[in-house]
DNA sequence: GATATTTTACTGTTATAACAGTACCAAGGT
DNA sequence: ACCTTGGTACTGTTATAACAGTAAAATATC
């Protein structure tokens, strides 16, 4: 939500990146067009090209809500845990 | 990145709020297909369609990398802050 | 195990995202 | 003034997201 704001993140990180809007394009693997639309606010581009406009920028998407404790909580659970070296309650 | 922990986290959700998949669509104000795609984790969709849907079951996106917290510096200067309530610094 | 509900998985159609190409419009530097 | 660079803003084309519809699995509910 607030797309304007990711849209002004995207812009002030390209710059302190030091990146042209084209060059921040060929780095993610992504059309200049898109680029100057996500950073224009457009909110209609696919999830997959902006994450990869994000990632090339350094910079991550956390998912937050009322319930996401518990489900991080699940997640643990599921996975058998390859981490064998202390055998305990997980300190979150 | 990492569609997949958000497919997973939108199943999640879903099903805490006891909703089907048809349901949370309507909700959301898209198709059912969507919903199906989404929790299969496909990235492809449009970002607004997710946000719909992550908006329906109250999950927030928040952006995060080293820069960030210069990023949200720069938001509060920028705006005069119509709060007034508080006789701050505000006279330049 | 029969019935209902939900999910999965296809369709064909329509709207449109992504793209390169082009051109124009700043600012900045010479 | 000129030139360069970066941003903005259009094009036309192509790939495809979104959609309702349908049907078949899976999963409950009786």
């Amino acid at each position: 939500m607030d797309f304007s704001r990711i849209a002004e993140a995207v812009r002030f990180h390209r710059g302190r990146s030091g990146l042209t809007q084209l060059e921040l394009a060929n780095l993610a693997g992504v059309g200049k067009t898109v680029v100057f639309d996500v950073e224009k606010g457009k909110d209609t581009v696919r999830f997959r090209t902006l994450c990869r406009i994000l990632q090339a920028l350094n910079i991550g998407i956390r998912l937050e809500s009322p319930l996401m404790a518990r489900f991080e909580e699940e997640l643990d659970e599921e996975s058998p845990s390859l981490d064998v070296r202390h055998s305990g309650r997980r300190t979150h």
